[in-house]
RNA sequence: CGGGGUGUGGCGCAGUUGGUAGCGUACCUGGUUUGGGACCAGGUGGUCCCGCGUUCGAGUCGCGGUACCCCGACCA
């Protein structure tokens, strides 16, 4: 089975193909790199929307929205950032079409250019900036947190649904503060706020840990993020925050008064997660049945598949299971009584084991006349039959149960896969195998680099909570002296 | 932007030395079925990516275009 589905993960469209397209998640727009979120994919986002936006809210965010157009001048003021995102930016040039005089359709109306370019948001740390200037004059106004949750396009050379679309679905925090200590920290408790909505929501095991200056983003002093495994073995950064120091305050010109009556220029972060996370969750749980979706991010919990002959045992099954469904739904479990009666039973289970759905209940003559009901897992596909009487109890537990199956088996696989590696022949063959490897970095680029070129393994990032390796060695590359073992992989 | 590949019913594909398009699946109708993706019978559905050319005749050959996919470069 473990070999089946990494030869799935190996390739990246068959994966694709295997899972998203089946299991109705999404499927390709008619825009280069773009992709169509359908409603049961839709759903899954909206799930962790709600749970994530919840987990902002109790560290103070709040939910603001900014425009999507920003005016290109504004992107040139931070030297790095622009030199990050400038190659790919989709640029608005124009405000109207009209008819083609030639009778070819419509044209771009060449009277209609802008005066100034439109960039569409790869990013909004410029627009946000720009307005936070006016948002701040005195220590009073600070700090400021702010979150939106919105769609960004980067004009990516390759794209992959979920992966790196052109347009994503994202929420990015920008927050300001007074001083650096209190930035940092900030990005610190977001970035831990990531790590627990993966591990304990998406069921994602995660390294947390600080990007090397060459992986950082463009104008962070500190990028903090979260790398995981997917079943291939290769890294995918699931989520980010970055300690800004004041280089968008300066470029934007944000001060405020402090109490001793000084300007001071304003500290800032600004982190954030994307529906990528759906490509991780796909990646990391799906089998070769289809998704495997953890509890607390399946739209539907349990699935209730009646098995009849005639109307009556339909009828008598349906009833026992609405009975069942409002005992559910009283303790908050989300049920679905599949009653198409258009599709056997053994379709329906297939169908829903691709959607991912945790738990499946079926129940038939048979457990009419001995009052039980089989229980299936998605997880880990046993089942089980067992009485009806106190099913509503049982359930709950269940659902926790699988949540933390799933937690361990993804936790499980990637620590048979993270070991710490000394030799550089070694380092080269088993990087290609896809392993998290543990090495000693002289924290110079040029040996990151170099290490890069010959196997495009890069760091993924310098652990600080788990698999942090602080001990006296030398670089697995040059050979120079190093302080401590890093996260290397090759990654999505 | 380089290298490779593919465009044929909704989806996945076959199509020989050029002879006027077929299979699987899906869909529709009827019947029998229903505890792991049902079966039988009948049926609907295609300007073969576009254009030009060669030819009595092009899905097939030639030229040009175009779209998509894969591998790179690129990329919180």
């Amino acid at each position: 089975m473990a070999k089946e589905v990494t030869s799935r993960a190996d390739n990246y469209s068959q994966w694709y193909n295997d899972l998203v397209v089946k299991a109705d998640l999404a499927e390709q727009s008619a825009v280069r790199g773009c992709m169509v979120i359908k409603p049961y994919g839709y759903a899954i986002w909206e799930k962790m929307q709600g749970i994530l936006d919840g987990m902002f809210k109790r560290t103070g965010v709040q939910n603001a929205y900014f425009p999507l157009f920003i005016p290109k001048s504004f992107f040139s003021r931070e030297a790095e950032h622009v030199a990050g995102f400038a190659k790919e930016c989709a640029v608005v040039t124009h405000h109207r079409l009209m008819n083609d005089p030639d009778g070819n359709g419509v044209v771009v109306d060449p009277d209609a250019k802008l005066e100034e370019e439109l960039v569409v948001r790869p990013t909004s740390e410029t627009i946000i900036w720009s307005v936070y200037k006016n948002w701040v004059t005195s220590w009073r106004d600070l700090p400021i947190l702010c979150n939106q949750w919105c769609n960004v396009v980067r004009w990516e050379m390759r794209t992959r649904p979920f992966l790196r679309t052109a347009e994503f679905l994202w929420q990015e925090g920008h927050t300001a503060h007074a001083t650096a200590e209190e930035a940092q920290a900030k990005a610190v408790e977001m970035v831990h706020v990531y790590a627990d909505f993966a591990r304990n929501v998406m069921a994602l095991p995660v390294i947390i840990g600080h990007k090397s200056p060459n992986e950082r983003f463009a104008g962070a002093l500190d990028t903090l993020t979260i790398e995981a495994m997917m079943q291939d073995g290769k890294a995918l950064q699931a989520g980010t925050s970055h300690f800004l120091g004041q280089n968008f305050a300066k470029s934007f010109d944000v001060q405020y008064t402090d109490k001793e009556g000084q300007q001071q220029y304003v500290w800032a972060t600004s982190w954030g997660v994307s529906t990528r996370l759906m490509g991780a969750l796909i990646m990391a749980h799906g089998d070769d049945n289809g998704l495997v979706l953890p509890p607390a991010l399946a739209p539907i919990q349990v699935v209730m598949v009646p098995i009849y002959r005639a109307e009556e045992e339909r009828s008598a099954v349906i009833a026992k299971f609405e009975a069942v469904k409002a005992a559910l739904e009283a303790k908050g479990v989300s049920v679905k009584i599949d009653d198409r009666d258009t599709l056997r039973p053994g379709f329906k289970f297939a169908e829903w084991e691709l959607k991912g759905v945790p738990v499946r209940l079926a129940m038939g003559a048979r457990d009419l006349a001995a009052g039980t009901v089989e229980v299936a897992r998605r997880d880990d596909l046993s089942k089980e039959t067992m009485p009806l009487e106190g099913i509503e109890e049982h359930i709950p537990a269940l659902l926790d149960s699988i949540q933390k199956g799933i937690y361990d088996k993804a936790a499980a696989f990637r620590d048979s896969r993270v070991e710490k590696c000394d030799s550089w022949e070694e380092f080269k063959e088993k990087i290609q195998q896809g392993r998290f490897l543990l090495c000693h970095w002289d924290g110079t680029a040029e040996t990151e680099q170099k290490i890069k070129d010959e196997t495009k393994a890069t760091i993924r990032c310098i652990p600080v909570d788990s698999y942090v390796c602080e001990e006296e060695g030398v670089d697995i590359y040059s050979g120079k002296p190093s302080k401590g073992r890093v996260v290397f992989a090759i990654s999505y």
